[in-house]
This record gives C-alpha cells, sequence and structure tokens, in this order.
DNA sequence: TCATTAGTTCGGTAAATATGAACTATTGAA
DNA sequence: TTCAATAGTTCATATTTACCGAACTAATGA
C-alpha cells in the first residue's frame, strides 16, 4: 500500500479547501478534528450522521480532506490518527478556517434551535425549505 | 420564463455557500462581483478564464451563485445584472466572505508572483507541482 | 499461522457537471 | 407590427465525480 498522499502547504489551494468542506459529513468530521486534543480515527466517525456512513465511503471523505491540505493521517499500529493541519493553514490563509468553523457552529446552533437537536441527516447542500 | 430563484436568507447553508466558491470559476466571478461598485452582466465573465466559458455554461455556474444565495440577479432590459449579497449574508455568518475572498486574493497573489500573470487557467482544484 | 481490526482500492452504478443546440424575452429598428 | 440582434435560459446528452459493496492490504495478537 502506497503511503499517504499530504500536499505541502503552498500547494493547497483555497479551492480545493472549500470543497472538501462543502460537504456536511466532511465539515462535521473536520470540525471534530480541529477541535479535538488527540488525533481521531477514522471509525470514530462511523456515527457521525443519522445513518452509518459505510467505511469505503468515509476513506474516501478522509483522502479528501487529506489531498485538501486539511488534516494529516498517520498510521499507528492498526489505526489511523488524524490531526488538523490547521496551525500550517492559518499561517497561509489567516483566519480562513476560524471562519468557516465559526460559521458552521452558527447554522448548527440555529438547526438545534429549530427541533432538531442532536444528529442531523447530513446530505444535501441545500436547506429544504419547511 | 419564470422568474429567477433567490432563496431568503435563513436559508442559506455554508454547504451550499462553500460549494459555490469551491469551483475556479465561481469564485472569480463571485470575487469580481463582490467587488464591483455596480451590477455586472454574465456576459462580462465570457473571458474571465483562460479559455471562453460557454454560455450555457456561464448561466449554470451564475444559477449556482445565485441559488446559494451568493449573489441576486435582475433583469434590466435585455440583460441581467447580478449584485452580491454580502451584506446580507455577512449578518448570518459575520466573517465568512470576507475570510474566502482574502484567501483568494492572497493565492492570486502567489500565483501572480509565481509567474503565471494575468489569466489563468481556472480548471481544477488542485494546484499541480512543479 | 490464523483471526481480528482498521483502513484502502476496485468496479459498477448513480448523481452532478459541462456544453452545443434550441428556445425565451427584451429592445430597437425598418 | 414584423424582423434582427442581444442576453440569457433550458434541454439533451456526454463526461466527470461521488457512493458503496466486495475484495484486498497491513499491523497486531493469540
Amino acid at each position: 500500500m502506497r503511503p499517504l498522499f499530504h500536499p505541502s502547504i503552498e500547494d493547497v489551494t483555497v479551492e480545493a479547501i472549500l470543497h472538501a468542506l462543502s460537504d456536511p459529513v466532511r465539515v462535521a468530521i473536520y470540525a471534530q478534528i480541529a477541535g479535538a486534543s488527540c488525533p481521531q480515527t477514522c471509525s470514530n466517525f462511523v456515527n457521525i450522521s443519522e445513518k452509518t456512513i459505510p467505511k469505503s465511503t468515509l476513506s474516501q471523505h478522509f483522502k479528501a480532506l487529506r489531498e485538501s491540505g486539511l488534516i494529516r493521517g498517520e498510521r499507528q499500529g492498526v489505526e489511523m490518527r488524524n490531526t488538523s493541519r490547521c496551525t500550517e493553514i492559518d499561517k497561509r490563509f489567516p483566519g480562513l478556517i476560524a471562519a468557516i468553523i465559526k460559521a458552521h457552529n452558527i447554522q448548527s446552533a440555529q438547526e438545534a434551535h429549530a427541533g432538531n437537536g442532536g444528529k442531523r441527516k447530513l446530505t444535501g447542500r441545500k436547506r429544504k425549505s419547511k
């Protein structure tokens, strides 16, 4: 198995970051990794959404996050330890990640307030009108 | 022809915004609309990229920007006048748009410095390694 | 060596995107 | 009016990308 690819920080693009974080499952994963104090494994996220995410799909999500430069993944024994690269990214694009996470939190709070507490559907990009 | 759809501000999602701006052509379009002092027409952007963008494709890009809530499009005679909704969005997600535009500018500046001044290819999300 | 756990890769299919061609709407002549 | 021109949308289809089950790889431990 070839070693995982990580772009060097100067090859990271805004487009790739936005694309990676434009998927509701991936922002949720990234937000948890970025907020955690210890590395997170893939399997921690199988039930992050309302419905269980197949592990092949999860693996692709992690690949998207890695290749956009958002996270770093290192094998540790049998599992994968994922950490955020937010310090590096913040040096290149100051405030970008913070603004996105903050917006994400505002939205989550409003959704929770609207009645759907706990796990959400996390599918689709457009909000369905009530 | 049915009137153009614009989501109300509370239906705008972070995911939709990020997705709309994760396309290199669309960020470029949006950055110009947001930075302009007067409304911009679609046809202003036919040559925003290295290669001419077909008008059906441009129309779809504008639709994506409109339906994500980023811009407002109003017919004025034979043409379409597009304006940014950044004031509204900034009220809902403070700092988000500014951070993205700023990151976009940083990246453009670095690309220009790297030799490719003027028009860029504006295709793909990954930066190709030298 | 074998079973287990954690994750990746492959391949088929479903969904999203790009674009030429045809269409709609508005304006300004003739 | 009618016709041509301009600006943009919609439709049909080709291409691309995403999803996910099944098969595979890699490390660990019995």
